[in-house]
DNA sequence: CATGAATGAGCTTTCATTCAT
DNA sequence: CATGAATGAAAGCTCATTCAT
């Protein structure tokens, strides 16, 4: 048996930490090489799902642009759901951690809010693919048990925005007249679905983004003199 | 020559404005019956296109839903396209009406605005189907040449926005440190993606989530003394 | 019961001759004009045949030359089937009948054999579709039962021509050293090919093809002093 | 990168040549035995074009007839006219290459003529599916795009014939009284549309055709004293 | 006679996946 | 690890034909 992760296409958490365990177990090092492969493999998937969509990127399209046959790349991965699977996961794992290290840090709910929503804005660019699919693959994803743990990672994420909204509202910073759950859901949104539109390259980068979306956030677009 | 319409799927312009043409020749009754059955069509394909997207409902599911094979289907329409497209176009000439009417109406530009949102919210119950495909599934339809005149009309309504949020800057309401393009399509987005998760039902109709975005939309979310 | 024919779809003795035992039984003539109908219906079909091939040609095709809904046609034929047998009877019968005549007629065999090659040719203009149905379309069509009366009347037609060939060699003006039976299949495949190119308006019409070919068949194309 | 050509279907060079490039691969000897396979499997669906034609054939039928299933051809051919793309092509190339050939050699317009047309009959039996694809399919065939090349083909052969029966008739060899285009066609396919009922194992071979034509076509089938 | 709706069988093609080599 | 061949299920669509109205 190899190292090569067939399983569940879920990152165990060394795979995670970049400390590979199996660098430890394998002198030559063969199989970070093969996890190296895999990662491109990975990103080149990646980059189709977001151009074409998920259903619509064959396992051949993949398999193309690496340069293999569609068969090959079942050594990898043991499905098409595994790859997009591990883009997801990676994701989210990566923005929770980010999330409670905000968290952590306290901090006046409009510090932490806008801390957040920098963090959001700042998944945009390294994982432009998994927002992408999120954002029009998800509908179809859903439909498989294997993509639960994305709703129950949502589940958290909005039970701690909501959270930092409800704490604003108490302290007198938010207006009393808004719908913490229904007001994080906008959030969120208007932040993710940018993704279809933001280009790293224009005129706004997504720092710039995030400045001119918190300010519209926090006092609207009316002039308050 | 018959009446059915298998040609290019948009409606013609008496389809449009309710006042039926085949009403009047509604004599033998056939091209009413013909139009009627075939509008129940698409609504079933709407349906299921909001549900499952539009490439994971195949042609059979429509079919099975209207309880017919699926080659029958062909005796309405083109194709599976064509359906769509009727979706989509009659969403967009209903917008694109209403648009020019709150436009026609005038008003200060707050005033506008406010309109164009309720507008955006109001279509959310009627054309759920239409706006859940563009989401979900125009990264794959606008691959496309059909659907190019969907480009063309985003871009028409896409002025409309601009201009009045540019006027509202003009005149000293509207803040002059946000981006009016930018502006326009967060505002966009936000209200259309809330077709994924808004219920008729629940707490807040379409009014009301209309008016909790409008307030916020001018005001933020921060308590203003 | 009409005196419409839907029955086998060979026409029967009366229908060939003219005179129409239909418009004896109906003082109206209206399946005189019925008939005129069918005819103008064969007629498109035998077009459409003729230029698209019959497998290639559908039955809406024929329908919407003749403005009409292609369940429609099925009031005047029982099936496709039976169109282009009534395309090909009308030849068959008449090509028979043009035979015997020739051979009634008598003379030398070199006589009888230009004039059934004249017959030939002159077939050219108005049964053209049946012709090039036989060329382009039998191999489909003789798998079928129905059709097997063509072979019969091929084998008449080729009996006919391969004594006239035979008597030309017995009386010394045909050459000894050729095979009537291989002869005349090529005679009557040069002939028949020639309707997927002949255009009438052309340089040589159909006695100038002709003559032509029954100089080249007779005496080659060499020079003889 | 592999050596399966899904592409155009148009053989390689050396494929036709005989000195295969693939065999001097054949270590790993995968190439070569990929190429035997598919070439197994166009003459399968070539016998099959040829019996029931190319419309009444299914991608089924072959795939039934290769013991395979229908989805499995499309691992070796685009499409199912690529498979026929690739029969005619075969045919046309070693045609023209032998047409060239016996043009190379000379001689007088009747010696290379007879060559020519024994070129022709030589066919019969290695390419009877493509021939015969030819005289019956090509009807329907002609109207894609794909397969205007065989019109050029044609166009250059005749151009050949016509060249050699004109300077017979300059040296005084051929009747002046005969058209060369005209006499051309009617040579070519009286030759081509043998294909439907020659037997290869009939009383004469493919020689023996040939020469029973060149003398008719020549001398007639008068007796010259 | 014609319509309009539907049938039912079949079509070519696609695609994720498997597996012996 | 990768290939090449194949599977098997399903997809969108076509078409001759039927039949109640």
């Amino acid at each position: 048996m190899t190292t090569t992760r067939k399983d569940n296409g879920r990152p165990r958490a060394d795979a995670r930490t970049g400390t590979s365990g199996g660098a430890r177990r394998r002198a030559k090092g063969s199989s970070t090489l093969a996890s190296e492969r895999r990662e491109h493999l990975v990103k080149l998937a990646a980059e189709l799902f977001a151009e074409k969509g998920y259903q619509a990127t064959t396992v051949r399209n993949i398999a193309d642009e690496a340069g293999i046959l569609s068969g090959s790349l079942y050594h990898h991965f043991d499905s098409k759901e595994s790859i997009v699977d591990e883009i997801l996961t990676s994701f989210f794992d990566e923005l929770a951690a980010a999330n409670q290290a905000a968290l952590a840090e306290g901090g006046e709910p409009r510090e932490v809010l806008s801390e957040l929503v920098r963090i959001c804005f700042g998944t945009l660019v390294p994982h432009r693919a998994a927002i992408m699919v999120l954002q029009n693959d998800w509908n179809y994803l859903k439909q498989f048990d294997r993509f639960d743990y994305l709703n129950k990672a949502e589940a958290e994420t909005e039970r701690l925005w909501v959270g930092q909204i409800k704490r604003g509202q108490e302290s007198g910073l938010f207006r009393e007249d808004i719908d913490p759950k229904l007001t994080y859901r906008m959030i969120r949104d208007t932040i993710w679905v940018t993704v279809r539109w933001f280009q790293p390259e224009g005129r706004l980068d997504a720092d710039g983004l995030a400045d001119h979306y918190i300010k519209v956030l926090f006092d609207g677009i009316s002039q308050h003199r």
